[in-house]
DNA sequence: CGCTCAGTTGACCGAATTCAATGCCAGTGG
DNA sequence: CCACTGGCATTGAATTCGGTCAACTGAGCG
């Protein structure tokens, strides 16, 4: 069940068995959700963190136009609203792309683990800088790379943080989203979206088509996007 | 020292005097930095983390050709790079703006704070999603909102954030950069953040000249820019 | 079959960039 | 005291990237 989050701690530095023991002692009931639904609503208060299992989840922040920009996609093994745990609100939504399951981690649960095993929850503490990190890569996307580019990159870091799950993923990566949702994770209009991906498909690069996506050649796609894997945080060292 | 900081994790939760006290224990020396030189450099291994006790520092990132993007700005009391007290590393590099005095944190001595004051470890661990938060809103203002939005934006952030500190701060604050470097927070180029900076002089809402912005209503660039604090998580809760 | 939703394309428009020139200091050295 | 320099701010003109509007296609489904 957090054999994903598991894996990707151990990534990261060295979880002992009784670290493993204390972390599933945190979880208690999973659940399921369709695509599509909201599963935690801005300022709303929590009492309890989400770990994501299956499918994908993204974060979005709305402004009051209508217009939205999704600030962070989930995969399996994600704690989505670890940030939660000491924030006690959401300044964004949480909502579902695909079906997806869930397991809760009630905040006394998470509580009684800062105080019992300190290492685990600098671990954990890890996992929500390593999400900053990625709110910054799409900081300077969104500010400074164009369009194109700034897609290009987002495929080459979610076939990395895929990569380091399913070491042969192969050259098809399953992405529950529509190219509407796509382009709010890129800032770029649904129209334009579909430009950009039309390029990035003619230049042989990936191809986008209803939640597939299918990178022809991930050096070059690299290449053009000038992806450095670095904020993602790959290496292991004792924290 | 730290009377900044402590302040503001006051306005979040309580802090006690044992807890208070253990925090001055984990800093050791400071230190005082002229304006614009690099402080910490990307990649390279960090051993401490650093307070910001004076100053305006800022954290940036580049593109291969160039191009620079400011994802967050610091005022005194945020802790700079705590996120690479678990990180062990930075992807990005830290700037001072102005002249700017810190403090050290060692990272063995937070290692223990976590074993011995696990409340006090939340809080700060807060502070550091209190940063994501921040980033998630940039990404939303680079996504989502027009140049001048954005920059309107930005200022009644560094308001709010100021005002937590000194309550009576009045119209005017100090910010140390050029109108390249609020253009690289905005994603905009020298030359438009002039002109969006024109605009925002000619419709009575702020002025921006050499370091110093004027807020000349912020009532109505709070509106202009739609800006809702949530995301600065002013209120105080158990955490 | 007709509905809806996602994707696609064209024509046009506007925000922001690029390129280039100019103005405005503050500092410095003759 | 003034000329010179360099960094920053400002403005104009031309260009481009991405947005807006609108029409059309195609798949899925009741």
């Amino acid at each position: 069940m957090i054999e994903t989050l598991l894996l990707r701690l151990r990534l990261r530095d060295d979880v002992s068995e009784e670290e493993e023991a204390a972390l599933r002692g945190v979880l208690t009931s999973t659940q399921d959700y369709p695509a599509r639904v909201r599963i935690v609503r801005r300022g709303e208060p929590l009492e309890r963190s989400i770990l994501l299992l299956n499918g994908m989840m993204c974060r979005c922040k709305n402004l009051r136009n209508g217009q939205r920009q999704i600030t962070a996609l989930h995969v399996p093994g994600d704690f989505l609203d670890l940030h939660g745990f000491t924030l006690k609100r959401l300044d964004h939504d949480v909502m579902s792309l695909g079906a997806s399951r869930v397991a809760f981690a009630p905040h006394d649960r998470l509580i009684k683990l800062t105080e019992d095993h300190p290492h685990l929850m600098r671990l954990l503490w890890m996992t929500t800088n390593m999400d900053a990190a990625m709110h910054r890569e799409w900081e300077l996307s969104l500010g400074q790379r164009s369009g194109a580019v700034r897609a290009a990159h987002l495929f080459c870091e979610l076939h990395a943080r895929e990569e380091v799950v399913h070491k042969n993923i192969g050259h098809t990566l399953k992405l529950p989203m529509t190219q509407a949702e796509l382009g709010e994770c890129l800032g770029l209009t649904v129209v334009h979206t579909n430009r950009v991906l039309k390029e990035l498909r003619e230049a042989g690069l990936a191809s986008f088509t209803r939640g597939d996506l299918v990178i022809h050649d991930i050096q070059r796609l690299r290449d053009f996007a000038d992806f450095d894997p670095a904020y993602l945080y790959l290496d292991k060292r004792p924290r």
